[in-house]
DNA sequence: ACATACCTGACTAAAATGGTCAAGTTTAGA
DNA sequence: TCTAAACTTGACCATTTTAGTCAGGTATGT
């Protein structure tokens, strides 16, 4: 089990975004440059993060890209769900002859799957964009 | 984030193996077919689950695998930790120049994966083999 | 007009996943 | 003692996912 690298760039874009935008949008060059990640595969993530309503862009010169909404409302969950980053534990194949419906003991541990997600979600659930930016204030330059 | 399979299994065939293991050990065959995991996969499995002393084996004729302790001392941990099925969140490259390192920024998102590790983690050292077999007794035939 | 920045889709190398296959060794029981 | 059941080991492999790159665009402020 592990957290792609795409959701992680896509929360540290956010909360780099959610510091300097104040008063002017901010490019994703400048975010490339200040967290390390490559400026096309940013694009890529900017796209689903825009078509999720999170960001708003503006082209042109001095354009770039702007929250949607309070980071106090952006929630990780949407994060996560934006970039398709889901927390997958078992899909007992849906049709399939094995796992959870052909046979009598039908998938053991299907519970407990269910659980480990509920349990998971509600922590993502519960992390907004502020709550991340308050834990970083003191390591700001 | 995903589970994989290789973790799914481990714990289907354990419960398994917990269910049936009261008098003669259990082969593999038996597991394998009554889960619908392949007999091939299900040896590598448990060559790891007996490496971590979380089974033992019986060579021979009517032999098979036994639990090495009581399903309530096996955690999930124990069991996908035998499997490398590792909650990696993130790893900030350790010798990288991006990333977590180099940057003045110092990998903003940190905290947060450190946290959510230990929600995660908490979950599975709180499950263990005797909790799943309680939760399924019912839907034992 | 032109540089900046967003936008889109195709492509790809490398790793992980989910196994299979082959060739053993060990041991109970006939 | 012979043999079949069962564990043991390690190599191999096809497919999918990941983490990007590349090559073109299009929009717009100055």
């Amino acid at each position: 089990m592990k957290l792609t690298s795409k959701g992680r760039y896509a929360v540290m874009a956010l909360v780099d975004l959610a510091r300097f935008d104040n008063i002017n949008p901010v490019s994703l060059r400048d975010i490339s440059l200040r967290q390390g990640i490559s400026l096309d595969y940013l694009e890529q993530i900017f796209s689903k993060l825009k078509k999720n309503e999170i960001v708003k862009s503006i082209r042109g010169t001095q354009g770039g890209y702007v929250l949607n909404k309070s980071p106090n409302d952006i929630k990780l969950t949407n994060i996560f769900h934006a970039v398709d980053e889901k927390v997958k534990t078992v899909q007992c194949k849906k049709e399939s002859k094995k796992g959870c419906n052909g046979k009598a003991t039908k998938c053991i541990t299907h519970n407990l799957w269910d659980e480990l997600e509920i349990h998971i979600n509600t922590f993502f659930e519960n992390k907004s964009l502020k709550d991340l930016l308050n834990n970083n204030k003191e390591t700001r330059v």
